[in-house]
DNA sequence: ACGAACGGTAAGCTACAACTTACGGATGGA
DNA sequence: TCCATCCGTAAGTTGTAGCTTACCGTTCGT
């Protein structure tokens, strides 16, 4: 049960090449031709990429014509900022005290 | 040249185990053997991972006796929910306008 | 000083996931 | 209506990252 909690967005993230593309994204909305051309990657694989990504929340897609313009999912990355919050507070509540003070831990 | 941005902790958070270690260590500094205890997974295992967060930056080690005992590194949470908060930023930024009016893109 | 335990590293195996080429469906333009 | 373009999916290959077992160094207890 090698599966202890997907967090969606967070698998998403992993990966370097999805990364950048959310990195583009975040400059302004795209088509899948345009982030093709602006990474060195095929098209295919963007899709692909494409498809985590949007099945995370992170991002959303808009057909235009024969494009599709993918977005960014401020909801998306929102949760991830929120869960991100929940570890820092919960280390700063048990830490504050034990990562100052080295104290001393001997035996 | 497929790396585009190391950004550290993504890729070390990008590992649903490396996560679970994260959130064992959020809720108290633990020793090697107590997270190994706590996962479906070996110490070496856990060593690694461990490495692996400590090289993002992600967590912190301390020697307690022949015990070593790690613990979350808040800086390095806060570093990721920072570089989380630009792309959401730059994202309302490019996108509240731009996703209601497709404005004509054509070639 | 000897024994025991804990943790890190090395080497190897397996599984997954990222990328590619090829194909098909859909939309726009002439 | 026919053609061209764009996107998504399918199938296959390859690289890598995660896990395991085995070994070694270090530190505590007796």
């Amino acid at each position: 049960m090698p599966t202890y909690r997907t967090d969606d967005g967070w698998d998403a993230l992993g990966d370097p090449t999805r990364r950048a593309i959310v990195a583009c994204l975040a400059e302004r909305p795209q088509a899948v031709g345009e982030l093709a051309d602006a990474l060195p990657i095929s098209r295919p694989a963007v899709s692909q990429h494409l498809k985590v990504l949007k099945d995370a929340g992170l991002v959303t897609d808009r057909a235009a014509g024969t494009r599709r313009v993918y977005r960014l999912n401020p909801a998306g990355v929102a949760a991830l900022r929120d869960q991100l919050d929940t570890f820092w507070n919960r280390a700063l509540d048990g830490y504050q005290d034990v990562a100052e003070q080295p104290t001393g831990e001997k035996s």
